[in-house]
DNA sequence: CTGTTAGCGCCTTCAT
DNA sequence: ATGAAGGCGCTAACAG
C-alpha cells in the first residue's frame, strides 16, 4: 500500500519544536530563529518531508494554479504558446493545469472540473468560453484571460495581436505587389481572430478600389486548405495570390500548389500567411506572413492575471498588441 | 476582494440537511435518499455551490492529478502526446499539471515542486529524471513512467517505441534500395531512443557487410541538421543516403539540400527519418520515416499509471512497441 | 438513510 | 521567537 507521506507534525517532534515552527520554516516571510531553523531542516531533511501544497491551498485559500483551456495542441502556434506560458507561470509559483476541449459538450464538463479545482485563475489559449461560465467565474472572482478569442461578457479579459492592421498590411502588401486575383482563405468561422484579418484585408484593398477576388472558407487545418486549393485552382483563371488566415493553412496552399497544380510560389501564385510559426521560415517555404507576438501576447496575459489574482477583483481588460510583417520570398518582387 | 466560494455547510442550511448529507450527493456511489438529493440539488444550484476539490484530496489523499514534465513543446510529436495524454487522463478523471524543465538545475526545483504538489504520478515525456528523484518518488510510491527515455533505476515504468528494430529496418531499406554511402545524424547524445535507432541501423548494415560511411551528432533540432548537413554535403564525395534519428532533423536536410546545396531528393539523396510527425507526409517532403506509436504508448502508459495508482505501490515495468515502417518518396526505388 | 463526530496537513492569530 | 489552539471544506466511519 502506499506510504504515508511524512507530516509537519513527525518533523516537529523530531526536531524537538512545535508544530508551528516547522510551519514556519517553509513559509517565505515568517520569523524564526536561525538555530531552530537549522534543527527543523535537519529534521525535514532526514525524513525527507514536503510540505503539502494541498493542505496549503485549501487553507491559504490560493492554489496556484492556473487553468488553461486548449482545444488543439496540433498548431505549432499553441504549443509554443503554451511552452512559454509554463515557463513564465512557473517563474511566479504557479503551475498549469491542462483541460482540452473541442466540442461544446466537452467545454461544459471541463469548466466544471475548472471550478471544482480551485484554479486561480483561468487562461484560454485556443479554446471558446460560453458566456455562461464566463459569468460564472466572474461572479466568484476568478480572472479569465483569453488569448485571441472573443467572448462578449463584461470581466473576461482579453489579448489578441493586431489582427485587422495584420490583414490591411497583406492587403496593401499584395497590391504593391502587383498582384491582380487575390483570394482569401478564412479561419474558423467563428473566430474573431479570423474576421479581423478579414476585414483588415479588404478594406486594405477598398482603399485602393479593389476586391477581393474569391473568398474561401477554411478552419485552420491543412487538410481543408488543401481541398480548398484544388477548387481555386482548377478554373480556367485562378487567383495569382492567396491570402491564408494562418500559416499552417498557407503552408497547405503552397505544397498543394507546387506538388498538384505545377504552379510555382512565387512566380505564379504569391502566398502569405499569418502567424509566422517556425515552419515558415523553412527553405522550401519561405513564407511571407504576420508575425504574432507570441510571448509579448503570454506576458501580457501573465500580468492580467496575476494582478488580478493579487486584487481579488475581476478587471475584463482588453489588449492589442503590434504584429510585425515578416517579408520572405514567397511572393514576387 | 475576492468573495468567499460557497461551502457544503451553507448549502446544508438552505436544504435543511446535514452537511455530511451534501458530501454524499457528490460522492459517486454514496447512498441518498433521491428526495433528500432533490433538495440539496436544488439548494446547490440555487447557491452556485462547486464542490472544493482541495478539501475533498486533503481527506481522500489523492489529488486525481498526474504531473507531466517535458522539456520541449516545440517538437509536434510531444504536442500531439501531450494532447492525447490529456484527453486520455481526462476520461479518467485525472488531469495534467504541467511542468516544463530544460536545464539540469531546473530539473531540481520542478520535481520539488511537484513531489509537493502531491499528483498522484508522474509522466515523463520528453524529460530526463535523475536517479536521485527517481528514488524519492519510489520511496513514496509515487509511480512514475518514462516515455521514451530510460532511467537505470528500479521502480521506475518505461514505454518505448521499438527504436532498434526501427533503426534495423531503416539500415535495411537503404540497402535494399541500392544506397552506397549511408550517413547517419545522431540525435542527443545522452537519449536512449537516438543510440537504439543508431544500434539498430549499424547492425542492419553490418548484417549487409556494411558500415556507415559518415556519422554526425545532432540533437534532434532543425537548426543543428542543417549544420550538419552543410558540412556533410561540402566535400567532393557525399552520402547518397541520410538518416536522421527524427523526422524535425530529416526535414532540416532535405530542405537544406534542395535549398542550399541543389540536389534533389530522392534523385541525388535519400533520406529518411523518424516519428512521423505530420510534416513528414506533407507534398514538399514526403519523408520516408519509422512511425512510432503515439496513440498506443500513451495508453500503454496511461494504464501504467493508473494500474499503480489504484494497487498503490510501484512496478518498474518495460514497455516496448512496436514501430511501422512508412515508406515515402524521399528514397528512390 | 441520515446526522454526529473526527480528523486530513497545514497556516495563523493569540498569548507567552 | 515560539507554542497552543482553532479552523480551511470536506470525507468517512459510526451510531441511530
Amino acid at each position: 500500500m502506499r506510504k504515508r507521506p511524512v507530516t509537519s507534525q513527525e518533523v516537529a517532534a523530531l526536531a524537538g519544536v512545535s508544530q508551528s515552527a516547522v510551519s514556519r520554516c517553509f513559509s517565505p516571510n515568517a520569523s524564526i530563529a536561525p538555530k531552530t531553523r537549522e534543527k527543523v531542516l535537519a529534521a525535514a531533511k532526514q525524513l525527507g518531508y514536503r510540505p503539502n501544497a494541498i493542505a496549503r491551498s485549501l487553507i491559504t485559500r490560493t492554489s496556484r494554479t492556473i487553468a488553461v483551456v486548449m482545444s488543439q495542441l496540433d498548431n505549432p502556434f499553441y504549443a509554443q504558446m503554451l511552452e512559454y506560458a509554463s515557463r513564465r507561470f512557473q517563474q511566479h509559483g504557479y503551475h498549469l493545469l491542462l483541460f482540452m476541449s473541442s466540442d461544446e459538450q466537452e467545454s461544459a464538463s471541463v469548466m466544471a472540473e475548472i471550478l471544482q479545482s480551485q484554479a486561480d485563475g483561468i487562461l484560454m489559449l485556443s479554446a471558446t468560453l460560453s458566456s455562461s461560465f464566463a459569468g460564472e467565474c466572474v461572479a466568484r472572482s476568478i480572472p479569465v484571460v483569453m488569448i485571441n478569442r472573443t467572448v462578449a461578457f463584461e470581466g473576461v479579459s482579453q489579448v489578441a495581436s493586431d489582427n485587422y492592421h495584420g490583414g490591411y498590411w497583406v492587403g496593401e502588401f499584395l497590391i504593391e505587389r502587383g498582384c491582380e486575383r487575390i483570394a482569401f482563405i478564412a479561419g474558423l468561422a467563428e473566430s474573431s481572430t479570423s474576421s479581423q484579418r478579414r476585414q483588415g484585408f479588404l478594406d486594405a484593398l477598398a482603399a485602393h478600389g479593389r476586391a477581393c477576388w474569391a473568398e474561401a472558407r477554411g478552419d485552420y487545418q491543412f487538410a481543408t486548405a488543401q481541398a480548398v486549393t484544388r477548387e481555386l485552382f482548377t478554373a480556367d483563371v485562378y487567383p495569382d495570390a492567396v491570402f491564408a488566415a494562418n500559416d499552417h493553412m498557407a503552408i497547405a496552399v503552397i505544397d498543394t500548389l507546387k506538388a498538384e497544380m505545377d504552379l510555382r510560389v512565387p512566380e505564379d501564385v504569391a502566398v502569405v500567411g499569418f502567424d509566422n510559426i517556425p515552419v515558415a521560415a523553412w527553405p522550401s517555404y519561405q513564407l511571407t506572413t504576420v508575425q504574432q507576438p507570441i510571448e509579448a501576447m503570454v506576458d501580457e496575459a501573465t500580468s492580467l492575471l496575476l494582478a488580478q489574482i493579487a486584487s481579488g477583483h475581476v478587471a475584463g481588460e482588453h489588449k492589442v498588441l503590434p504584429v510585425t510583417p515578416i517579408v520572405r520570398a514567397s511572393v514576387r518582387r
